[in-house]
RNA sequence: GUGGAUGUAGUUCAGUCGGUUAGAACGCUGGAUUGUGGUUCCAGAGGUCGUGGGUUCGAGUCCCAUCUUCCACCCCA
């Protein structure tokens, strides 16, 4: 080995026991998803770069990462562009045309895309999810890697305030069924922009948001300071203040709200729609909190209604879970008026916060119940007969595959939490028995060959 | 993309002021036990000190570059 072979940055392997866990994890969305009725799609790992560039604004479009074209790609790129000297915007400008594709970004464009693609075939409403993993050229951290997986759960094609609260039940079945306790934050595009529209700033929405959404880390007087020179007034930031403050229940943070935007259109809408949604929620029992937070912004510039993200009281980390409502998503791809409403499970960060508080269960009965030690030609074609009946009245069976010694054979049992071990060798054989090890005491006992497959059976049930 | 830390055995980590043969624990392999694991005892293997350059009589140690991981920004699942 004279080079230890590595792993392109923020990817990872995944060994047996992640596997595991993370089929856990999939397996209990998964479940839900259809709970609900919803159904699966999936999508190539590469678009079109069209498809992708401008959509998660100039920020989100540095993260996409790019595939080269194939074949003699530098001999089209145009001469002009060839002979100018290497300036540092060179490589942006040469970009389109060294690469046409590029790995999907997340899976809510791709599906915008296939909605369009295949209009004609899709009942609507359509009820979709989608498990697939995305890659951001991002930096690295904690939480936060370049191949991660999302669990994708959409609605388009339905106005209806009730699809908003359904997904806010499914993430909270979700999370109660994985066993981490979490708040879900939800907030309204139109309160923000209804706030844009109440200091005379209709076209700064964005910058109002972008520093909103620090507000939690950075607090307010270092938000209006960024207001500032995002060409938001002073005026403006000391009006906002009170309403960004308020302290309070659900309800009190709305009502104050109400008394201060409902004589704008876009608050005004905003706050009925969030005060439905909350009104609907009522109804159920939900296990997680249930928070309005103005602060919540999310950089996502196709949001236009409802805006949900969820935090893991007992981990810090980013956020496990994020969405909201798009109202024009298809119309970038000439299917104009057709909303949709979505939310995106974060499976790794699901992951991490379930290491950090111990949350996984044993997976143990997943592995072999019962291993065969192989004695040689002689002895083992029993064994291997044996175990194929026993896989037949369905339980996991293995023959140690190699003539080993017996204590190596004993420590593969051992440390793969076999829990029985049976011996058919020479002894055995004349006498037509078999020994049976109990693995976790220890403890020894005979058993003729023909009743061995009932007798573990039973055996197991007892474990 | 910006700034800061980090890298030594399979793993977690020692390694003094630049000095001769780079250590420990756990793990791994073999033996004590030729048909018995998890406990115990004994022995052994395993290193281009991330990579590439430089300074020096001499570099794991100092300098530069590069890569990895981590942290803070930016942004986000």
């Amino acid at each position: 080995m004279s080079q230890k072979p590595s792993l392109p940055k923020g990817t990872r392997d995944f060994g047996p026991i992640q596997m595991m866990r993370r089929n856990f994890i999939f397996s209990t969305i998964q479940q839900v998803f259809e709970l609900y009725g919803y159904q699966p799609i999936e999508t190539p790992a590469m678009e079109t770069l069209d498809t992708l560039l401008g959509k998660y604004g100039d920020e989100g479009d540095k993260l996409i990462f790019k595939i080269l074209n194939s074949g003699d790609f530098v001999s089209k790129i145009p001469t002009n562009l060839l002979s100018e000297a290497i300036t540092p915007d060179l490589s942006r400008r040469i970009t389109p045309e060294i690469t046409e594709k590029a790995l999907r970004y997340d899976l809510t464009v791709p599906f915008a895309r296939f909605v369009v693609q295949h209009r004609d075939e899709i009942t609507f409403p359509f009820k979709r999810y989608q498990i697939q993993p995305v890659w951001r050229a991002d930096r690295p951290q904690k939480g936060r890697y370049r191949e991660f997986y999302q669990c994708d759960v959409d609605v388009i094609g339905s106005d209806s305030l009730q699809n908003e609260t359904e997904l806010i039940r499914i993430i909270d079945r979700i999370f109660a069924d994985l066993g981490i306790r979490v708040t879900i934050k939800i907030n309204n595009r139109k309160i923000l922009a209804g706030m844009a529209e109440l200091i005379g700033q209709p076209e700064r929405l964005t910058d109002l948001t972008v520093a909103l959404d620090k507000l939690d880390k950075i607090g307010i007087e270092e938000v209006k300071k960024e207001w500032l020179t995002r060409g938001i007034t002073e005026k403006a930031a000391t009006e906002l203040q009170p309403l960004l403050t308020v302290k309070g229940s659900n309800q009190e943070i709305i009502n104050t709200l109400q008394t201060n935007l409902s004589h704008t259109k876009n608050g005004k809408a905003g706050l009925d729609e969030l005060n439905q949604v909350l009104v609907l929620l009522a109804n159920y029992p939900l296990q997680s909190t249930v928070e309005v937070d103005l602060t919540l912004a999310r950089g996502l510039n196709y949001y236009t209604g409802a805006i949900i993200e969820v935090k893991s009281d007992d981990v810090i980390i980013g956020s496990i879970c994020g969405g909201g409502r798009y109202d024009d998503l298809t119309g970038i791809f000439g299917m104009p008026g057709v909303s949709g409403v979505g939310v995106s499970f974060g499976a790794d960060r699901i992951y991490d916060v379930l290491e950090h508080t111990e949350g996984f269960p044993g997976f143990t009965q997943t592995s072999t119940q019962v291993l065969f030690m192989n004695f040689g030609d002689k002895e083992s074609p029993i064994a291997y007969q044996l175990a194929e009946e026993l896989r037949n009245s369905g339980i996991r069976a293995e023959v140690y595959p190699d003539v080993a010694k017996l204590k190596k054979q004993f420590q593969y049992a051992d440390q793969n939490h076999i829990p029985i071990v049976v011996m058919i060798g020479e002894s055995e054989l004349t006498e037509g028995k078999a020994t049976v090890r109990n693995m976790i005491t220890g403890l020894q006992s005979d058993s003729s060959i023909g009743e061995l497959s009932a007798n573990i059976r039973s055996y197991l049930l007892s474990l």
